[in-house]
DNA sequence: GCCGGCGGTGATATCGCTAACAGTTGACGC
DNA sequence: GCGTCAACTGTTAGCGATATCACCGCCGGC
């Protein structure tokens, strides 16, 4: 920065303020130093100037897994609006294991991100401990956790299972199976089990049917040998929700293989709208949580939120509720007999 | 640090020593430095260590999107090897556009990646340049430049598909066409048009018959308007192989919702091996690039230059070739008549 | 008994930038 | 004509770590 200061015949401070757009330059200094930045190929340095200014541009942001188009949706929609102020995501997986987000965590803070966004209400006590404690914005989204750590962007897991299962009862359906990942880490699809759980209770059905897939990552290839299981363990039952679009798709797809017409047979349905929901034959019913927007609301609330940290005064911890819609598809288009089947006369 | 040093009554240089694992320290002074460490809640700063040492520990991968889970695959690869020894990925989204590219990079260096890894072989001129003046490993994947800037890690496109042209044809199919995404900047996806159309030539096929999807991102929806343009431009054709795997799937359920066969009355094949393809009925018969493998192999590869240049000499470039493998579905089963139909007697 | 070398530690000088303050000019108002 | 203020630019002093060299013991070899 001192050639290029050099060169135009100004001060390294100029040269900074031009780059950098703080502050007041005359526009021939300006082209000047543009010259000059030109001529000599000179590139800011970033690390640099986060040392001295103390604003790094980095936000961190984990999620369990890249490869679920709804976290890399999230992503995307942070991504996105941070892009406008110039700011950094700084990826971090967690492959669904709290005590890995915790290590995360841990090496995140080392980049002194500005803002830290993470997946999910539930973490280790140290990890939660060391969000409150790195005296940064923090964001919980994907859940609405009974006691945020800061700001919330998301959702209640259960509730959508729970409106899922309401709208099943409507359409005919009694006997509602519900396939799931397997305990322990992903908490977001305990909630939804539990919404599933309640409602059977509260809607008055025979009994929960749970069929368990194994550790997440839930996959589409889980959908199958579930559905198959399912069908052998309860005969009976006329309709399944699944955890997530892709076992549904898996199980409608099995069904193909099998000849059980869907829904007439089993009607099946899934959650987060994945794409292969709305394209597939037949289209699944699903819930959608605008995983996007929760990364464009989650993405604008930091820019806030670091901007008030800015000024000294810290966001009082905010809680943005997203919604979720309920989309009824052919995979559950309701009891041949009508609506009103299985209900008391 | 100097609050650690003083706690645990040695000097800053140690302190950083045992944090960052760099010369020799007694396990006393170790203990004593943890133990100060821990007390003071202190986190290590490595934007000033990467000042100072001029190693950010960063490597900057640029992909076209993070909704395609062929890129999230790699992304995932190169996470998980660059992980291994503390570096952290900077993902940039160039939207399927060469001049967003050209911006990303130019963003990007502001951060000092000790390397950079780009999908494809093609970009702006200025671009380019600026790639191959930024002293940085770079490596080009999921393509083979005619002249690469520096490092590869891909395989030809064009390959693939001649390769799934030979076998439909082995297969008995005689009248094949192509469902591509716009011309223009999706380069990868214009190398497997080439593919086909040389395929054409080679093989003695009647025509090229391409059937064009819109701007990318490809998608499933596309699948659907693309097939049923296709039969009805050309109602004669026997078999379509699709860019992607995604609106092969697309054309697949509209074909299940019109009532054509698959693969009787049209075989469809795509390209990615994604989830889907493996899942779907009729699976899909599509070319598995091992898009997790690219990332793998290129994050090995970024590793080693990265030594390298550290060490002052700079790593002759690489050309590593990943290979593809064409996966036989049911999709494309084979004409009815058995595999020599068509075929000149 | 002397010397080379290694394990362990510290002092100092940056790394490249920006915050904060301190000029310097010129326009403007009264 | 003079004070005031805004626009513009420069000076100085770090930001928080690490490279580098220097230093001190102590060991082993000849």
């Amino acid at each position: 920065m001192a050639d290029v200061a050099r060169r135009a015949g100004v001060s390294a401070m100029t040269v900074s303020r031009t780059l950098k757009g703080t502050g007041p330059v005359t526009p021939e200094t300006r082209d000047r130093i543009l010259q000059a930045v030109e001529d000599l190929g000179y590139v800011l340095d970033l690390s640099a100037g986060a040392l001295s200014s103390k604003k790094t541009g980095f936000v961190s942001v984990l999620i369990p897994s890249l490869n679920n188009s709804n976290f890399s949706d999230t992503v995307s929609g942070i991504t996105e609006v941070l892009d406008t102020e110039g700011m950094q995501v700084l990826i971090g997986i967690t492959n669904y294991s709290r005590l890995r987000e915790e290590q995360v965590i841990e090496t995140m803070l080392q980049r002194r991100p500005e803002g830290i966004i993470v997946t999910g209400g539930t973490h280790t006590p140290r990890g939660r401990l060391i969000l409150e404690k790195a005296g940064i914005p923090v964001i919980e989204t994907w859940d609405l956790p009974a006691a945020p750590i800061d700001h919330v962007v998301g959702f209640s897991n259960a509730a959508t299972i729970e409106d899922m299962m309401a709208r099943l009862v409507f359409r005919g359906y009694r006997r509602i199976a519900f396939i799931e990942g397997e305990h322990g880490e992903d908490t977001r699809g305990q909630d939804r089990r539990a919404g599933y759980e309640r409602a059977v209770q509260a809607l008055g059905l025979e009994r929960a049917c749970v069929i368990s897939l194994g550790r997440p990552p839930v996959t589409m290839a889980q959908g199958s040998p579930a559905v198959v299981r399912l069908m052998e363990t309860w005969p009976e039952v006329e309709a399944v929700i699944c955890v997530s679009d892709l076992p549904a798709f898996g199980a409608i797809m099995e069904c193909h293989r099998r000849g059980w017409a869907v829904p007439d047979r089993l009607a099946i349905a899934g959650f987060g709208d994945f794409e292969v929901a709305r394209q597939c034959w037949p289209s699944i019913t699903t819930v959608s949580v605008g995983s996007r927007d929760i990364g464009t609301r989650a993405g604008a609330l930091m820019l806030e939120a670091i901007q008030a940290h800015h000024t000294g005064e810290s966001l009082p911890p905010r809680l943005i509720r997203t919604p979720h819609t309920l989309i009824e598809r052919d995979s559950t288009a309701g009891r041949p007999e009508g609506a009103t089947a299985g209900r008391v006369a």
